[in-house]
DNA sequence: AGAAACCTATCAATGATGTTGTCAAGAGAT
DNA sequence: ATCTCTTGACAACATCATTGATAGGTTTCT
């Protein structure tokens, strides 16, 4: 498994076991299938399980060698470190990223980095109360 | 317990626990705060205490009494049918209902019922695939 | 050849979440 | 007195997400 389909990346062999060994990722094509799942698991901070069931749920997919090795490109790992994003900061489930995923094909824009964006403003908007029966306003007897 | 506010809407001290009991729903003001808990709970067919802690998340703001009784107004029951909808039927937590919530107050649209009514038009799209590496395309060794 | 990393498939442990249910004490209305 | 509401707290249960492990096989590298 020693397959360095194009870019020199820096060796992924020395086995990042979750250590902190960084990575010069390749900048030139974000579609390019570059990594191994090790590597893009430990790009991402996530178990390899994890990634092999994003891609059973749909979330991603990753290109394959000939002989069947995934290999995950820099949009892989982007869209994964989104759904991090989403469910270890946010709480959201898969279900829910799926659902935003959808919305966000659907409505043709990239509404989840406008709400990111805004999030790493430091905006962080107080979660607001139903819009509905705004003020909590009491009832005659 | 029998301050009934205003509207004349169908007994609700007949105890409606769970009971296939049918209500005609006031349709004047949908902002009016008619329902005590165990009506709402019952309408939208879920636990009186998954309401309050609906309540609790800040999902919804229903009304009080002077005595400190809730009321539900039928906004509050449309926002809690959209919640169950979200979460029985697509399977979103609440962290990703408050995600959908932001969203659709931030953009000033109703995107959900858009998607709603998406899916009630038996559309039912296929979770789609991650858009990035759209076709695992295999790489030469 | 042997080791390591990949593959699929399966099972299991753990922690978190959501819903429901219960209890206690109090308040308000009938 | 009885019923329904309130708050606060606790608990049971099911589900989900993540991680970990195992087994058997394939591929790659030394």
């Amino acid at each position: 498994m020693a397959s360095e389909p194009a870019t020199s990346q820096p060796s992924s062999k020395a086995e990042p076991e979750r250590s902190k060994v960084t990575f010069r990722r390749p900048d030139r094509d974000p579609t390019r299938p570059v990594y191994v799942i090790s590597v893009a698991a430990s790009i991402v901070s996530v178990h390899p399980r994890t990634l092999r069931i994003y891609e059973e749920e749909g979330f991603i997919c990753p290109a394959r060698t000939p002989t069947n090795i995934r290999l995950y490109s820099e949009n892989d790992v982007r869209r994964v470190l989104w759904i991090r994003h989403l469910t270890q900061n946010l709480g959201v489930n898969l279900a829910g990223v799926r659902i935003l995923f959808e919305l966000e094909e659907r409505l043709g824009t990239r509404i989840l980095e406008r709400l990111y964006s805004e999030a790493t403003s430091g905006e962080r908007p107080e979660s607001a109360p139903a819009t509905a029966s705004a003020a909590p306003s009491a009832v005659e007897a």
